[in-house]
DNA sequence: TTCAAATAATAAATAGCGTTCATTAAGCCA
DNA sequence: TGGCTTAATGAACGCTATTTATTATTTGAA
């Protein structure tokens, strides 16, 4: 029975090995710039080898996010559970949280929106599909229910929870792809943190009953 | 002399053949699977004849949105010259200008977004790049001023307007993305509208000095 | 009207790259 | 040890963006 379960170790370690030479490689050279091969060459693997642990050049990308949308929502859980906040603290957590994930990895996170909003998507196995779904409802899940509980408390405008969620992941995503749109064409120096701020602060505001 | 610009003009016509030709096959097949081969026999002309009117692939991508670009301008200054409008009511005109220019052209508006947000903008000629440049900070600076004069009028929170227009841009270009998966991922039905008011509603509310 | 030069368009060739497949090597069990 | 399964390889395939050599068309002067 041992063989078995090292065999299937040994894959996975494999797995991660590629996943690890992909970064590297979509990193420094954007998704289409980076060929099959050069990742091969990082992983010191034959190009073939990759297609017996990733289905496509697509897959193998997406993959990349998997992980980092792990960590999010474990970070977005701790949110949820932290007690004795008031619900503007909790938004401001949930800001750090966003923030904080942004910094674990940028280029993941940066991928993983453009991925999110590419034909890529479309060429995706259906299990890898489930997998980002299952993923990606469950933070927006935990996120609507804190909406929820602040609606609840008569502190936040009464909007269906469902929807504070997707603009809030829409804010955050938009904010991010704009100012690393904005660095390509205008060359400028990044204001991710501060116009971060200023979209949280908005959102904040106005999701609330009542401002000061 | 006639005859300079007659050509130019036949030039200008078969450019805009071949972007027609292209938009059509973009929007059916995708970027990535719509081919010089399909574009060039849609528009009636040879693969090579393409290139003589469009550096590449990317930017004959690019091109579509240039016009998109164009029209969004028009109706921001449009808005911004309106007299006799408050605050509220011009942020108000603001969400209808956007929404309007999505729904002129849903499929080139989510193009366009996809391009903003990839390494494409990378590939393109630098007048073309200039153009877009050029034109998207046209419309940003028409926004920002309409929150500049909120501001002034003291309605508005005391933020950077070019934050603040920021904020708006990535919120309108988040939702528009983020429906765009949700439609993909969960094969959900499109709540592009009620999404967009939502997250307006939030918008204005939390730029706005006092709440109702 | 004619003809060389310029312009426009084409179709075929090129090159790069994702993906597949026939082959080889390694590890396992009887 | 020797067949058998699994893992890995790298050369071949096919597709497609782009280039180029060639052909057709238009122009403007002689």
């Amino acid at each position: 029975m041992g063989i078995q379960e090292r065999k299937e170790r040994e894959r996975e370690r494999r797995r991660q090995q590629i996943i690890v030479a992909a970064k590297r490689v979509f990193s420094e050279k954007g998704f289409t710039k980076a060929t099959m091969e050069d990742i091969a060459k990082e992983a010191e693997l034959s190009p073939g080898t990759i297609y017996l642990y990733f289905k496509n050049k697509d897959e193998l990308y997406a993959s990349l996010s998997l992980r980092i949308l792990q960590y999010l929502n474990i970070r977005l859980e701790h949110v949820a559970q932290q007690k004795g906040l008031s619900n503007d603290e909790r938004i401001k957590a949930l800001k750090e949280a966003m923030f904080d994930v942004y910094n674990f990895d940028p280029l993941v996170v940066i991928n993983m929106f453009h991925l999110q909003s590419s034909e890529t998507l479309k060429n995706l196995s259906p299990e890898l599909l489930a997998e980002i779904k299952q993923l990606s409802q469950s933070s927006l899940k935990v996120i609507s229910e804190i909406f929820a509980a602040g609606i609840q408390d008569g502190v936040f405008i009464e909007k269906h929870p469902v929807a504070l969620a997707d603009v809030l992941w829409a804010l955050f995503s938009g904010v991010v792809l704009w100012e690393e749109s904005k660095k390509i064409i205008n060359g400028e120096k990044d204001y991710l943190k501060e116009t971060l701020e200023v979209a949280f602060d908005i959102f904040g505001r106005g999701i609330s009953k009542s401002v000061a």
